[in-house]
Order: C-alpha cells, then structure tokens, then sequence
DNA sequence: CCGAAGGTTCGATGACGATCGAACCTATGA
DNA sequence: TCATAGGTTCGATCGTCATCGAACCTTCGG
C-alpha cells in the first residue's frame, strides 16, 4: 500500500480538496458521490485535477462509469494506517462522530 | 488560540519540517532543544524559514535566548486541539508511544 | 577587545502547483 | 440522431514557496 504520510498531507493542504474528503469523512455511510456534488467554487478541469491528486494520494477511490465518476473515501486503509487522521477532518465540520 | 487545520496541514507538507515535528514528537519529556540540533540538510538561512512556518503555524514555541533559540513542541495545545495528530507523526518515526 | 557560533532578515532565483479555457470523450435522454 | 451533462487532458499563466548567499545581531570564550 503506498499511503504516504507526506502525499497525503499536501493532499489535505489545499482548502478545497480538504473539503471534499471532510464531507466524506462524516459521512459514515461512505456512499458513492459525484465529483460535482461538492460544490467546489472552481472550473471543471481544477476540479478533475483536484480530485486526480485525492486519488492519487490514496485517499479516494474513482471509478469511471463512462458518463461519470464515481468517488468513495477510502476510509478502511487510512483508518488503519492514519488511526484518527479522518476524524481530525470531520471535526472541522463540526461533526466529529456520532454528534447528538 | 489559532491553530489552523489548514496551516498545521500545509506546515507539515514539507519534509524538513515534518522530520523537525516527528522527532519532538516521540520525545515526550518535551526538551527544548536548538534549531541546529536536527540535522536538516539546508543552509542556516533556509532552516531559519522553516522554523519559522513551524511557529507561525502554531506548532512550535521559539524562546529567544539571544545567543540562541530553545524551541519546543506545543503539545498541550496540539493535542486538545488536534488529538492524535502528534501520534500519527510519531508513528512515522517507528516509535509511536512507549515502544518496547 | 575580538573572533566564533547560533539565528535572523533580506532580496533573488527556480520549481512546483492552482487555476483557467479549449478540445475531447462517453453515455443518457429527447 | 443529436444535444447535453459529467469528466478528462492539454498547454499556458500566475502566485507561492523552498532555497541560497550576504549582511547583520547577540552572546560566550579566549
């Protein structure tokens, strides 16, 4: 497993790709989300760059279903090798765990 | 108090500063320590920035004591406001907490 | 008093990365 | 069949940052 501390943490530096892998993270169903459904203030192709350096940091898996792409958190292999490391994330929405 | 997720994040990017973080870290008898005293491969001028970026991020408290800086980890602070943080960057090192 | 050691600041430089528009691809729906 | 929507790739541009050397400051030891 690749998983590099040092590709992972510049991938979480920039603001915008931290806000997709935070909404992912607290979202404990892990569902399969579309690239534009996060809502980044930016144009189509900064978008598919962003998300190629989500995926290849290894934090997000994309599969291509031709029309469009599916992305879902990678949350089994970063819990195991980053313990934590997604909750530090999801606390920055507000949401830690199972909030009240 | 500061500390920015996304500072802390960017801070810890960099290779040099993350070997700096990793190694105050592990040790938890939090000595102060020199900026020399880390071994990185860059000129004085160079170190100088990244210690800076480590105490403008919050990571680090600088004393000057003229001669000299002391430097040393803000653990307290890291840990009640990022908790596990300071763990993961240990573990990188090997040695995560009181290994045998 | 005078160096030497440890740091800092100040440009300058070079590389990397975030951003965009244009062109393109694929599938769905009219 | 054709347009539209979601993504990707390809340059190009612009800003930020890591890096350096030079000059400087402070203190300790001769």
């Amino acid at each position: 497993m690749e998983l590099d501390l040092g590709e992972v943490l510049a991938a979480l530096a920039d603001p915008h790709r931290r806000t997709v892998v935070s909404a992912l993270a607290v979202d404990r169903d892990d569902p399969e989300r579309t690239c534009s459904s996060f809502g980044l203030p930016v144009s189509a192709s900064t978008r598919s760059h962003h998300f190629r350096v989500l995926r290849e940091a290894g934090l997000l898996d994309q599969v291509d279903h031709g029309n469009f792409s599916g992305v879902r958190l990678r949350r089994e292999a970063l819990e195991r090798r980053f313990p934590g490391l997604l909750d530090l994330l999801a606390a920055e929405l507000g949401g830690a765990d199972g909030a009240p």
